[in-house]
DNA sequence: GTCTATAAGTGGATAGAC
DNA sequence: GTCTATCCACTTATAGAC
């Protein structure tokens, strides 16, 4: 019993730093932050903190992997979640919410903007990025916009360039919200602003691409 | 004439200390980089460069100075370049073209590589990249599109939606290109492979919103 | 303008008492 | 597991000799 309460707050005491370490990290980047800035919010001394942690890039391996563990994306695509008769823009809408809805945990908001921060000075993050983040997506709209094509929702076109054409806005959304437009204290007014801005450009794709007048 | 000789070695020395310091930061970032690592590449002391820049921060002011002068953008957009006949697909590859030629400076590439990776931790940065080179041209770009409509050469469709869809993509290139793509050896293919996303990209735009069938 | 010398501080990390 | 004490490498920056 005593030796679970030693774990639980040993336990406890390692999240503690890991998540002011996030808080910091996401606020000011890896290199403007020192072990003694994270120990001094989790009010330990900053020997304390090699119980835990190897050291300051120990500490970051572990967030990156939460990092991963928050995405969890699938190492294989699952095209069963798309159904076969489906209204293209519902469908849309449907699979860009999860990317709204991320967006309102504020865990997830600090790891995406540490990950956006860090990105080009962090192989480890530059790795899951881009392998494990951009090119499953691009393959998944891939997928989706073919099957569509298939079904005669959308007009014949390269499915690979219309995924380009969805997905590159996603991920420049994702830099403008936080590389150049951060704003912690008001993310709703920003939420609110990148959900419109992603809707006009679903609509942009559908007037573009929808049957419509053509078919006829 | 010795006074003019001195001036010249005095220049010299300042401008080797910045395009050294514009070589480091652009590869490690600003934080990364010492004082003591551009006075070894300089070949001066370190604290010579003290005689030059009152300290590191000057010298980071300095390159925001040659990134600004570098971009040149006009206050006032002259629509003037615009001639009033014009076929849209060679207008927008002619007005995308500076943009490949100032990749193909090694100058520019690595002060925008800077520009990108200190995006978020410089505020001069970031003030000059949204309001002297993002607003602008999403600015510019309505414009042009508004004059395409005008002429008949488009379909009538929103034109600041229109300058957004067209323009974050270039955005997006860029990021593409400095924070998650960069080979600074292999720079040559890089410009191929973003000439022919640029290309797919307006040939995309244009399938889209082109007269073509449509208009009979 | 460049050097030596040095100040004064911050950084990551370890040893050992409790 | 947390603390005190300590190490030492590295940082920006200045004063003053040449």
């Amino acid at each position: 019993m005593l030796n679970i309460e030693k774990e639980q707050k040993k336990k406890g005491t390692k999240e503690r730093i890991r998540d002011v370490a996030i808080d910091l990290f996401s606020q000011k980047g890896y290199n403007a932050v020192s072990i003694r800035d994270i120990a001094r919010l989790v009010k330990i001394h900053e020997s304390s903190i090699y119980s835990h942690y190897k050291g300051k890039e120990d500490i970051m391996d572990s967030i990156i992997t939460s990092l991963i563990e928050a995405f969890n994306i699938p190492a294989e695509i699952n095209l069963g979640i798309l159904p076969d008769e489906y209204d293209p823009q519902t469908l849309i809408n449907d699979a860009t919410m999860p990317m709204i809805e991320q967006l309102k945990n504020p865990f997830i908001r600090k790891i995406m903007r540490l990950m956006c921060i860090e990105l080009y000075h962090n192989d480890k993050i530059l790795d899951f990025f881009k392998n494990q983040y951009i090119e499953p997506s691009y393959t998944f709209w891939s997928h989706v916009f073919q099957k569509m094509m298939d079904q005669g929702y959308i007009r014949e076109y390269d499915a690979d360039l219309l995924s380009r054409e969805f997905f590159s806005y996603c991920i420049y959304l994702l830099f403008e919200i936080f590389l150049f437009n951060y704003n912690e204290t008001e993310y709703n007014s920003l939420i609110d602003d990148i959900m419109n801005k992603l809707s006009n450009h679903i609509k942009f794709i559908f007037d573009m691409i929808g049957l419509k007048e053509s078919k006829d």
